[in-house]
DNA sequence: TATTGTATACTTGTATTCAAGTAAATGTAC
DNA sequence: GTACATTTACTTGAATACAAGTATACAATA
């Protein structure tokens, strides 16, 4: 009936609290891929009836975070390897072209440049304050931040919603390999480099960095693979 | 209670038949844009509770197909300007990016890509038979099987997914401007360019023909927009 | 012991009921 | 006639009730 009452509360219903709810426990593997749950489960979890949490795993299952087994329950998704790539190179694409599009537009001159600049450059000072406590979920949340704050440059909100729905199947494994092989200094500094590309106007180093930068999960993936075999699909 | 007893009917339930119909009717027109609906008309329509209606409904609430107003009622989503360049942006971004792939991996010799060449210069026939009888939606479904094809052959059912839900938001404005301006022959036309150009692995030729291609709704919502004023919103 | 039929206790899928908000129609005072 | 309060008829949002499928436990039987 009340689930987040708490703190400001736009007025979303209650189906989609719970979608970002549960979502996000998804996402920090609160909830264990392969996972048996029930709809009565996340019913007296939220402290709300069936109808709201069937709306948010319907949306779920859309998503394919959720399957669901008709009759018998669902299951958080397993993470499938072709799943990932798949969304990768959707990703990939998506952010290669607007990162080409951004490079084009360019012009230190502009005020909205600047600010997107001093944005970026505050962005990475935090992911480089966050990386001495180590904690991996932090640094996703910042380094999703500084890919959000780029996105959102050229104005599209639908790629900006289709990206973060790509990220979704990705963020596990990310996360994973994270607290496995902290290699969060890399990342940081790949971050830079773009910048760097960015602000020469160098298109073309700016492309071969991001697509370097989102192609490393495609490596991780294997790692973490053997690692949490019962993690994986395919 | 029964939608589609009829025919085959694999075991969707009555909420996925429910988008589907509906989905189908927005996008074919048969709803208008700016219409004003209840769930209780489809409960009617479909024969069913408000349920599935509900599942449905909610489904393309997030595709933006239709608009939520809390209390009052639903609207079919007017065509957005703005949404239609956003969807075809990224449209473009992801099928540039797959025709890319296939070029690289294009290998006459091969079996596989000889069935796509058979499929493909079949589907041409069918479209230029299609313009014949200048029934505008038969030629946007030759069309979307035709691009389908293509992007099928790098095996990313998600890309195709997104790219299929991207197409819903600019349907509306091809069908229109098909029954405006019916330059049909014009497309195929660049169908069979791209093709040539997938043959003699021609990478910048294939890229800048889909573009082009892909790029023609940009100006055909100018003239849509002034004939059809009451449909768009922006 | 092995097998099979059956009751039972779950699940999700669907229908129905209830709650709460909106807007237009209606009535009333001035 | 006009402004304003109130009733009323609708809507979606949420909760509950019901239907139907699934898997397990277990007893009856060979």
């Amino acid at each position: 009936m009340v689930i987040g009452m708490l703190f400001g509360e736009g007025k979303k219903t209650l189906g989609e609290q719970a979608y970002e709810i549960i979502r996000e426990n998804i996402l920090a593997l609160r909830l264990k891929p392969g996972q048996t749950v029930y709809e009565s489960e996340f019913s007296t979890m939220l402290n709300t009836s069936r109808t709201p949490v069937r709306e948010a795993v319907r949306a779920l299952h859309i998503e394919q975070l959720i399957d669901v087994l008709p009759q018998r329950g669902m299951k958080i998704a397993l993470i499938s390897e072709r799943k990932v790539e798949e969304t990768r190179f959707v990703r990939e694409s998506l952010e290669v072209s607007a990162i080409c599009k951004i490079v084009d537009q360019w012009e230190p001159v502009q005020r909205k440049y600047q600010d997107l600049y001093r944005a970026l450059t505050s962005n990475l000072q935090s992911q480089k304050e966050v990386i001495q406590n180590g904690d991996a979920v932090q640094f996703l949340q910042a380094d999703e931040a500084f890919h959000r704050l780029l996105l959102s440059a050229i104005g599209n909100a639908t790629l900006v919603s289709v990206v973060s729905q790509m990220r979704g199947h990705l963020n596990r494994v990310r996360l994973l390999s994270l607290q496995e092989i902290p290699y969060t200094e890399g990342l940081v500094r790949e971050h830079e480099q773009l910048l760097e590309a960015l602000q020469s106007k160098d298109r073309d180093r700016a492309t071969s960095i991001l697509s370097a930068h989102l192609s490393r999960v495609s490596e991780d993936i294997q790692v973490v693979k053997d690692k949490y075999p019962d993690y994986f699909t395919d």
